[in-house]
DNA sequence: CTAGACCTTGCAGTTCGCTACAAGGTCAAG
DNA sequence: CTTGACCTTGTAGCGAACTGCAAGGTCTAG
């Protein structure tokens, strides 16, 4: 099976195939006489579907790799698995709290926004909705 | 003003002052004779302050030099910005519902992986966690 | 014979916002 | 005079995951 038929079964593009082979994912698979990469077992199809679930999960093509790792040297990658979602769960966690934060932020800045009539905007602020100083600040 | 002057004001490094400048976001300052840039009014602070703050609030570089250019042409970037601020926060809410949807998948990924046992990890399936045979038909 | 569909390698470019050099000029203090 | 802090320019690299291109080899159909 040449590179175009897994790319076809799996819709994995034939270029980034080749890119994960460079990157470690997978392994140089066989050669034709040619010098055409040659698949040949459903194995390949699986990885690259590993793969393909692996970042639907969030993880990185390197830490994808070295789950694979862990299973080409013939160790179960279950603990290492299980870690890494952990981690990526409060990784995920950590990047839902800054985007409510940036949600409410904006929030507050458009109806700000309604508030404000332009003519108050004066020239050197630039823009009083984005710097209106909340805090503290710089009034002219 | 010399460019460390005003990055030890603003807090904003001098290779980004001039990082800025060359992405368009900061006028092209006067130079002393020797070829220093020369700031001397509170105009780089504010800009620079605006800059930080517009970030704060998600917009990237290139949204902000078009508010500064529309400031700069003389015209108010009110309707403008008001504008950028509801496709960010429609981009942020969308990139809210993906995270809660892969906060959603990690965690049941991280039940599977406490109810499976390890030993149930065929090779060819590489990790039984995230790639479940039952799920696996999960269109991407 | 030729078109075109496939394959090969290698390297450059994309996005974003810096950050880090390298190699040099300028200036005040000691 | 030397040291050290500051400034200048230009260029390259980062991380992530590709994507595209050039320039060529190979195979099949008509």
């Amino acid at each position: 099976m040449l590179i175009g038929k897994v790319a076809a079964i799996t819709g994995v593009d034939g270029q980034t195939i080749r890119f994960y082979e460079r990157q470690g994912l997978l392994p140089a698979p066989r050669r034709e006489p040619n010098g055409y990469r040659s698949y040949d077992d459903a194995a390949i199809i699986g990885r690259l579907q590993f793969i393909r679930a692996a970042q639907t999960s969030g993880l990185t093509l390197a830490e994808i790799g070295s789950v694979l790792g862990l299973r080409d040297a013939g160790e179960a990658p279950c603990a290492h698995v299980s870690l890494l979602l952990e981690q990526k769960l409060v990784d995920v966690s950590a990047r839902q709290r800054e985007l409510a934060a940036l949600a409410t932020e904006l929030e507050q800045l458009i109806e700000t926004g309604h508030d404000l009539d332009p003519a108050d905007c004066a020239d050197a602020d630039i823009c009083r909705i984005i710097a209106t100083p909340k805090t503290a600040g710089h009034d002219k």
